[in-house]
DNA sequence: TTTGGTATTGCAACTCAGTTGTAGTAAATT
DNA sequence: AATTTACTACAACTGAGTTGCAATACCAAA
């Protein structure tokens, strides 16, 4: 179940996304939201906005769960199941929109698929 | 820095892929195994056998560490940066040989990707 | 605007995959 | 057989994420 009450935390994570296309990893924004909101409510918070189809989660090489905002989503369903780039040299995670086409397999049914690019982003590319 | 010793934690090891081309989690190599070897010589294991070239590894959708045989690898160098396929009913896990292809990103440079593929595998696939 | 129901929050305690330090053990080499 | 040192077991730790619950704050009805 998603967000129901428009609360100071829903307010406070919003905003964390409002200017910017970047993920975030949930690691990053309890640090940095650590004089305002408890970090399970952060998990929690994520977790709802996510059902709601505003933001979207994966998890990156090593396993932590970043989210980003979502594009054409509804809480019944998501869209964007799209790459995601690490750059290896900043950390920098962010969404692709390139369509990456996963072949046939004999035998099997493809659901879905998540994709991780890892190089170098826009800052760190020579 | 890989095996030196042909230890006999080292055979129980390699016994358990010997026979399958399927991956397996750490985690169930450590319960399987758990009357025999401890957990932190599981993990310092199968480290040292990715590092040979003899085993590959990744992480599922859960962010839990699988394994699995590799193909034409060296300890220089992993040669098998292939998808991996996840059953969403029954969870076996194991390597696709197929070519995704990643197209260019403009301003990026792409150094290696990984794809997690789920869907039903033969066995679930009705 | 008060009141009351309940969604939400903070806190502490927990889970669990994976890591680290270390003293003892067992391969390999002589 | 003695020596060297890679390896192992154990226990304790780490850190991301979860859970239970009492207190709080949002919202709507009165
Ligand atoms: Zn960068
Ligand atoms: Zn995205
Ligand atoms: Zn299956
Ligand atoms: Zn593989």
């Amino acid at each position: 179940m998603g967000i129901i009450r428009k609360t100071q935390s829903v307010e406070v994570l919003l905003a964390e996304f409002k200017s910017t296309t970047e993920a975030v990893s949930a690691i990053a924004l309890i640090k940095r939201l650590d004089s305002k909101l408890n970090k399970t409510t952060v998990y929690r918070v994520l977790d709802k906005l996510e059902d709601d189809g505003v933001l979207h989660s994966f998890l990156d090489k090593n396993g932590i769960k970043w989210y980003a905002k979502c594009n054409a989503c509804t809480c019944s369903k998501h869209f964007d199941a799209h790459p995601h780039f690490q750059c290896l040299s900043c950390g920098k995670v962010d969404c692709v929109v390139i369509d990456v086409h996963i072949p046939n397999i004999p035998n099997r049914e493809v659901v879905v698929s998540q994709v991780l690019i890892q190089g170098k982003c826009e800052d760190c590319f020579v």
